[in-house]
RNA sequence: GCCCCGUUCGUCUAGCGGCCUAGGAUGUCUCCCUUUCACGGAGAAGACCAGGGGUUCGAAUCCCCUACGGGGUACCA
């Protein structure tokens, strides 16, 4: 039986860090065992639905370079892809379920609902379900006459459409990740099939679309397990044979606990959503991992590395590597804190081993965002990345990390008062004399090195009183790549300028 | 409340009965390299494996209990 996988968020808001991560656990089971990917669009709740929520998951799944075999957008054997438009699949099946005693029609209002929750709370018993053992007491089509029931439905009143859970049963499934997991019937209520609005649930949704898409592989999140239990007996229901099932561990704050959500992200300064998403109703703007200078192979090499752990202590590796290497057992079981230091150790790294030009455009459109001066040649700029590669941990520091390659410096204060002297002044007059003889010819890295030097050992001039000062007049902070390699970089006249005005103070 | 799942260095984790006086990575610190920063190199500190009972010649590894954490408990997914 081939492989086939899917992916299944529902368009409430932007795909977060931990969806991200199950996509990705599904893309690499799909590629391993030469399966495909589904991307399936769960709108069945038009309340949470949200305008741009459905492109916003396709972009970041694209960014994420994480391939979509069937979907909304590239179609496929079992399309449509999209809940909303496969009505009449879901009706269907639930009518089949309805005829079969496996379902039944109930009357009950969501407020009469509450109402009886609240009353069961107050005395006592605070978790109250529409279950086997209630369900005798409620208004459905179990306790009415058929007569009754054909009343009701035919002028119009509203109702839900209920599975009929089997009693005292013990439900048993193999979780891949977690082995085996058992619950009790008593423990599952009669879950609504079918919203009073005509739409299906989640639950029933997926289950009869992951079965007409022949899906072999369930990767979700560990919030379904709690409901997997439900999805056998639907499975058992319809006669059909269940899936797999893996239940991944949750991403969780990477300070105290608890799941991993929006607001940990705005109040630690870090992003959850791949790019950047503006809320359709209030206008909030969040930064995303791609805005905020992660590169998307360093992403999705610490994300799939937070909770799945290959055999051997490989860490860095790319994306078909992790595919040889991919296997549902050796993802962990416990919840999994989001650790922003090692992703910036991999997004370091994954600076590091890119070719100059890869940086070109990132540059050009950080200094732009940042109103700087854009007006460089990629000739420029590629010695700009050569230089801060090593020195950058996300793209935008080829930016901000050296923003005198790009313009006059400002003087750190406290570099200033600590290394800007008489003597140092004249040392860099006499530097500055020595390489005004330099023609343009003469102006590169291993000329300046010479001649300075030269210069230094006939006059007896030590390092610290000559090239602390030479940094501080070339950019004006202690840190950064080596002088002589800016002077070369920013060429004779702006390096005698900045002489001139550092000596002028 | 009830149900389900989990618990090894700060963090991500290796470990699936003896190789563990618990390994790697990251982070931290020290030293080297270096005119600075970063990179790179070499080291150090850091978990008595949540706690308690078993099982066994032998347990981080198997079983039970407790604690703690998480998830679920909707006409949301």
């Amino acid at each position: 039986m081939s492989v086939v996988v899917r992916f299944a968020p529902s368009p409430t808001g932007p795909l977060h860090i931990g969806g991200i991560r199950t996509a990705f656990y599904n893309y690499l089971l799909a590629k391993k065992l030469g399966g495909k990917f589904i991307l399936r669009i769960e709108d069945t709740d038009q309340v949470r639905f949200v305008p741009g929520a459905e492109e916003y998951i396709m972009e970041a799944l694209r960014w994420c370079g994480i391939e979509i075999d069937y979907g909304v957008r590239e179609g496929g054997p079992d399309a449509p892809y999209r809940q909303s438009e496969r009505g009449v699949i879901y009706q269907q099946y639930t009518q089949q379920l309805l005829s079969e005693g496996k379902a039944y029609i109930a009357f009950d209002t969501p407020g009469e609902l509450t109402e009886m929750r609240t009353q069961a709370e107050k005395s006592g018993n605070p978790g109250w379900q529409y279950n086997y053992l209630t369900r005798k007491g409620m208004i459905n089509s179990l306790t009415l006459s058929e007569a009754a029931v054909k009343q009701r439905t035919e002028s119009g009143e509203p109702y839900v459409i209920r599975l009929k859970v089997p009693e005292d049963q013990e439900v048993h499934f193999k979780d891949e990740i977690r082995g085996e997991v058992v619950v009790h019937t008593s423990q599952i209520d009669d879950k609504v099939l079918m919203k009073s609005d005509g739409l299906p649930t989640y639950h029933l949704a997926n289950i009869i679309d992951d079965h007409l898409m022949k899906v072999t592989h369930v990767i979700r999140g560990e919030e379904w397990l709690p409901s997997a239990p439900l999805h056998l007996l639907l499975y058992q229901a319809f006669g059909w044979n269940p899936p797999s099932f893996a239940h991944l561990p949750l991403i969780l704050r990477p300070d105290g606990n608890g799941k991993l959500s929006k607001r940990d992200g705005d109040r630690l300064g870090v992003p959850v959503f791949p790019l950047d998403w503006t809320d359709p109703d209030t206008g909030e703007k969040t930064n995303g991992f791609k805005e905020s200078g992660y590169l998307p192979d360093a992403l999705v090499n610490f994300m799939a590395l937070l909770g799945w752990h290959p055999e051997g202590n490989e860490e860095v590796m790319s994306v078909e590597r992790m595919i040889e290497l991919f296997s549902i057992e050796k993802v962990g079981k416990s919840g999994t804190k989001f650790d922003i230091d090692k992703l910036h150790w991999f997004n370091q790294t994954y600076i590091k081993q890119k070719p100059n030009e890869y940086f070109l455009p990132y540059i050009k459109e950080t200094l732009l965002k940042q109103g700087m001066n854009t007006d460089f040649t990629d000739e420029y700029l590629m010695k700009v990345a050569h230089l801060m590669k090593e020195r950058a941990v996300l793209m935008k520091d080829f930016v901000l990390k050296a923003t005198y390659l790009y313009q006059a410096p400002e003087y750190d204060s406290a570099f200033m008062a600590k290394q800007w002297n008489e003597t140092g002044k004249n040392n860099l007059i006499a530097l500055s004399n020595v390489w005004s003889r330099l023609n343009s010819e003469e102006w590169n890295t291993q000329r300046l090195h010479d001649t300075m030097h030269e210069w230094m050992t006939t006059n007896s001039i030590a390092n610290k009183f000559l090239m602390p000062q030479l940094r501080l007049a070339l950019t004006g902070v202690s840190g950064g790549p080596d002088s002589i390699e800016i002077a070369d970089l920013l060429g004779k006249s702006e390096t005698i300028s900045r002489f001139e005005r550092l000596i002028a103070q």
